[in-house]
RNA sequence: GGUGGGUUGGCCGAGAGGCGAGGCAACGGACUGCAAAUCCGUGUACACGGGUUCAAAUCCCGUACCCACCUCCA
């Protein structure tokens, strides 16, 4: 395999060779379960899930975590706010997240770690970088631990900052910091917080400090050094920043790539910030099917700021409209793994995912077939559509994927076929009153046929129908 | 102030020194009773001003505008 990445931390594209052999490792930055997952976050879900396929596909085992970050200061004010259980509101945002991963054929991580899960690891990563010197509980008897930034001269690399460049939050709340840069390992537990939101530790009851959850947890399941560390741009600081510092302060190598997804915006705006909830994604799914709104999201270079329009996901969809016509023009092609990729797709995605040079293969493989099955040369048109079904699939975007039918896919064949048998007289109708050039009759019962939300379509081996 | 990124045809969106990615839309043609779909064809696109080069959307310098992040707000 040749596969090279962007590594934000070196920002260049490099060859990418997994620390142990035949296995990959990848760390994800989930989400913080506090509110309806929207487009922008399944962005970077997408993205993430195509450099897994493409690393499977290469014929790599991977270890694929994504955290759920699942106790934070948003969490207790937003269920609070809903008058919930801060542990009922993330469990309930949780369960729409994984709905709506479910929804855009995201494969579920090898494991999903939660941060309430794991604070005795934080704990012991919190009293390694105690002893090594590299952290200290506040003076204030707060309660909270800080990460001390000046005694880790690296700190900054990631992102290319010098800690004196760096400009302080002015409304930052300094409390027990011996610098504002400082940043907190373990919170003491507030009096107004629920009591069910801490957690005993040697410096009394608190909750962790975002940062450490996903140190703690990388180091458990990947080991002190792994693969790539993901997540949105915005969290390279100050987010991935600490991470870094404080696992290699630990004495963790941590990440060898360091890959970040853009933002989908929406009227230029951080979608976050973005007002209603027209952008969540059940709402959109409400307009456009799962399957659309992945082929919109991998259209794009994962590393492209993409401005959202519900015209441009129309657009996507027509686009992906064509590849399905193609695909069921040609029944009963499936994928095929044995014959080679087409070399053009594969050093696409070797090129740092590059699945728009991807896409532009496969329409013009699309476009291929098309040729075929107008030619009526069944074996190329059948070739096609095997390749076109592969390289789909690689991107987790194979209509006949059974993820996106979902339970009832055996019900649908059910009623297809007898939708088929219904619409058998009516067809024969309309083929004679065709033969006799009764042409206004014939279209009366296309007419019929349409109104009944059924698009029929005359092709060579006869009219076709499907649902409009 | 610091750091990173952007500005491409009617639209979306790639590319990163030399042959016009791809898609959507539009127009012309073929096919069709008509449609639909499909195929073929049609576009002198790279924010602006300089420069380097035989050759610049791509490299360099400058300008403008935009965006992200800068320590518990993705």
């Amino acid at each position: 395999m040749t596969l090279r990445l962007y590594d934000t931390a070196t920002r260049e594209v490099r060859p990418f060779e997994p620390v142990r052999p035949g296995r990959a490792s990848v760390y994800v930055c989930g989400l913080t379960v506090q509110s309806e997952p929207h487009v922008g976050h399944v962005r970077s879900a997408v993205s993430f899930d195509v450099l897994r396929r493409w690393l499977q596909h290469g014929g790599l085992e991977v270890d694929f975590i994504r955290n759920v970050t699942d106790i934070d200061d948003k969490i207790l004010a937003k269920a609070a706010d809903a008058g919930r259980h801060w542990y009922e509101h993330a469990a309930l945002m949780h369960r729409e997240l994984t709905a709506a991963y479910a929804a855009l054929n995201v494969l579920p991580p090898t494991y999903e770690p939660l941060a309430t899960g794991h604070v005795p690891e934080m704990l012991a990563l919190i009293e390694r970088l105690i002893e090594r010197g590299h952290a200290y509980p506040a003076a204030d008897g707060s309660g909270d631990v800080y990460f001390d930034v000046r005694s880790w001269p690296a700190y900054g690399e990631l992102t290319r900052q010098r800690v004196d460049d760096m400009e302080a939050a002015e409304d930052a709340d300094p409390r027990g910091k011996r610098d504002p840069r400082d940043f907190a390992l373990w919170k003491g537990r507030k009096p107004t917080e629920p009591e069910t939101a801490s957690w005993p530790s040697p410096w009394g009851p608190g909750r962790p400090g975002w940062h450490i959850e996903c140190s703690a947890m990388a180091g458990k399941y990947l080991g002190e050094t792994f693969d790539v560390h993901g997540g949105g741009v915005d969290l390279r600081f100050p987010h991935h920043e600490n991470e870094q510092a404080q696992s290699r302060a630990a004495g963790h190598g941590f990440a060898r790539f360091w890959l970040h997804n853009a933002w989908i915006t929406t009227a230029g705006e951080k979608m976050s910030k973005s007002l209603g909830n027209s952008l969540t994604i059940p709402a959109v799914l409400e307009r456009f099917r799962g399957i659309e709104l992945r082929y919109y999201v991998v259209a794009a270079h994962y590393r492209s700021h993409v401005e959202f329009s519900f015209e441009s996901l129309e657009e996507a969809a027509s686009a992906f409209a064509r590849i399905e016509w193609f695909l069921e023009q040609v029944q009963g092609a499936e994928p095929d793994y044995a014959d080679d990729l087409p070399d053009a797709f594969v050093a696409a995605l070797d090129n740092d995912l590059a699945t728009p040079a991807a896409m532009a293969v496969i329409h013009e493989h699309v476009r291929q077939g098309n040729v075929a099955v107008s030619a009526r040369d069944g074996e190329a048109a059948s070739r096609a559509a095997c390749q076109v079904r592969t390289m789909l699939d690689v991107l987790g975007l194979d209509p006949a994927d059974p993820a996106w039918g979902g339970a009832s896919g055996a019900d649908d064949e059910r009623l297809r076929a007898a939708v088929d048998v219904l619409l058998a007289g009516l067809l024969e109708q309309r083929a004679a009153a065709r033969a006799a050039k009764d042409f206004a009759a014939a279209d009366a019962i296309r007419d019929r046929i349409t109104a009944a939300g059924i698009e029929v379509t005359d092709t060579p081996d006869g009219p076709k129908w499907s649902i409009a």
